[in-house]
DNA sequence: CTGTTAGCGCATTCAT
DNA sequence: ATGAATGCGCTAACAG
């Protein structure tokens, strides 16, 4: 056993012939097949294996993508880490998956830390670095965003988003449907939080919807039942559009604390689509986050090499379940 | 910018002293400390860091270690693969993770990869692959298995899992507590579930309690519902301690259906304590998967040269919530 | 189409 | 304690 690996040069004397022309074979380049033949039966013979290392010593590549992802355990990171692995397979790379850089501090470290393994990209999910230290990082690394929590990078940088308007929109039509009138929003924080929060205003005049309130939140449950409780007590929208699905459920807690059934009294909409969310009570209506695209959508702009900049959001859709009904009356 | 990165020799030169200085001193050799200030302030001020490719390709190693994962969306694998890199970061190696074998073959093959690519070590959570053709794969990479789902390997490839019995033993001291007599099992299939199973039997008596019933669930909701329902129509349990916690859930429809009222009527333990566990209505009392020390523990394994064969499992303890209570009467 | 020649960047003898 | 030399396994010119 401790018979170290066959290289290439085995397999050369094995096939009898030079090792750049096994090293062609394995790679591809111009061989005439009878030779090719013989090649390959040595290395399947021998059990040959190409040693990443050597080859990546005069490469300069790794074929590695390094991820990092502020963590796992949040359904909607694992799905893009899984979209990103998907497209990494397709490409015989291999991912190395970094968690929680909590602060820019950390996250700094776990890039250098990267870079210095030579990946052949990286793609930084929710993300704390802005443009600037990260381009001074990466150097040429190739770099995407997706999700970031960072500021509006200016830079040029690319960034995969979601289409929190296009979300938004797709419930509120939803609403209208129903015969809503007078709708809700219970906002949150940040760059998501924000752009859903200008959808709703831009975009409920256009299906003749109302928005009578707007409390904020911090994305908690916690956040969501005492906006909730707010909220309820001005008490003039027949319909609510949650920033996220975890404070919806917070608005279940206000809402069943105020004696009001769902979706009878008051119709409920989410935002995420997390992996319980069909299992309140009632199970929720959400607009879906794509993680798995977003994921896939990212990594395909590391080797794509065409433009930079802003890269086309990934539009998520609804999924209507039984927190929303028509209003009362 | 297209300047290539510093290497061993730039900075060797720019300290007037040999590579093989330079190298001691970023290794730990034997070095004169005058010296090695020198080279430590060359290293920085060039910016130098090793080639991982190089170093990997003399040494052998690649400080990296492959982590298969049936998926990342499941939290508590989220949560062992996050032990796991706890480990890692450490021993300042890297985790790769695979995701997504379904099947032996599949995973045969990125074992395979994995192994080409000369991981210091492979952690395997819920494998299919029998410790055979594992040995065979592997050669004498390290390899550990975490909750396995391949037959009870009599090999000798060390395994972490969580001792269900304890977890079960747990659950029957909190319900005999509660004054509970007659319990009942929702069980589940493959090894986690037998030995629940196993252990509900062998230690119910042991508290004093009667197992009336043991209905069996495929681990998903809907064959919790099903099951549950046979279970509620039988009707001389007053408590029921179910394989998982989406039995569970499963579980309180089944109830709901029945217009049981929990856990007034019925009370209700889960295994697992998944995120969304303790925003059930009631919030479930169940036995937490201690994740994070499961990957912990199987990590430390690969460095760890003791012993092979089993290794000590992990206890899992009781999370109680609003789902347990006295019996009616 | 194929073989020869050079290194890639580093750890490691073996000297000194 | 330090330096000079050697090769890890492979790919990339360059010849033939």
């Amino acid at each position: 056993m401790p018979d170290r690996p066959p290289t290439l040069h085995d397999v050369a004397k094995h096939a009898a012939v030079s090792t750049a022309t096994v090293s062609r074979v394995v790679n591809g380049g111009p061989v005439a097949e009878p030779t090719a033949r013989v090649v390959r039966d040595a290395i399947r013979t021998l059990g040959y294996v190409p040693n990443p290392a050597a080859r990546g010593l005069i490469t300069g590549r790794s074929d590695v993508v390094g991820v990092l992802v502020p963590d796992l355990v949040g359904p909607l990171n694992a799905a893009i880490a899984r979209g990103v692995e998907d497209v990494l397979e397709a490409h015989d790379k291999l991912a190395t998956i970094m968690t929680d850089h909590r602060d820019e501090a950390r996250e700094a470290r776990r890039v250098a830390t990267l870079v210095a393994r030579r990946v052949d990209g990286l793609v930084l999910i929710g993300s704390h670095l802005d443009d600037a230290h990260l381009r001074d990082l990466v150097g040429d690394t190739p770099v995407v965003h997706v999700g970031a929590e960072r500021p509006p990078g200016a830079d040029g940088i690319p960034e995969v988003r979601i289409d929190n308007a296009a979300g938004i929109d797709a419930a509120l039509g939803h609403l209208a449907a129903l015969g809503h009138r007078d709708v809700a929003h219970l906002a949150g924080p940040r760059r998501d939080g924000a752009e859903r929060r200008a959808a709703m205003h831009d975009l409920a005049p256009r299906h003749g919807l109302h928005l009578r309130a707007v409390v904020d939140t911090d994305f908690s449950e916690e956040s969501g039942r005492a906006a909730g409780a707010t909220l309820l007590a001005e008490g003039d929208a027949t319909a609510v559009l949650c920033a996220n699905d975890r404070v919806a459920a917070g608005l279940y807690a206000a809402a069943r604390e105020r004696g009001l059934s769902l979706p009878r009294d008051l119709s409920v909409v989410g935002f995420d689509d997390l992996p319980w969310s069909g299992y309140l009570d009632p199970p929720l209506t959400t607009v879906r986050q794509p993680g798995r695209a977003l994921g896939r959508g990212a990594a395909a702009r590391l080797f794509d090499p065409d433009a930079g900049g802003e890269l086309a959001p990934v539009t998520p859709d609804l999924v209507p379940r039984g927190s929303t009904a028509p209003p009362p009356h």
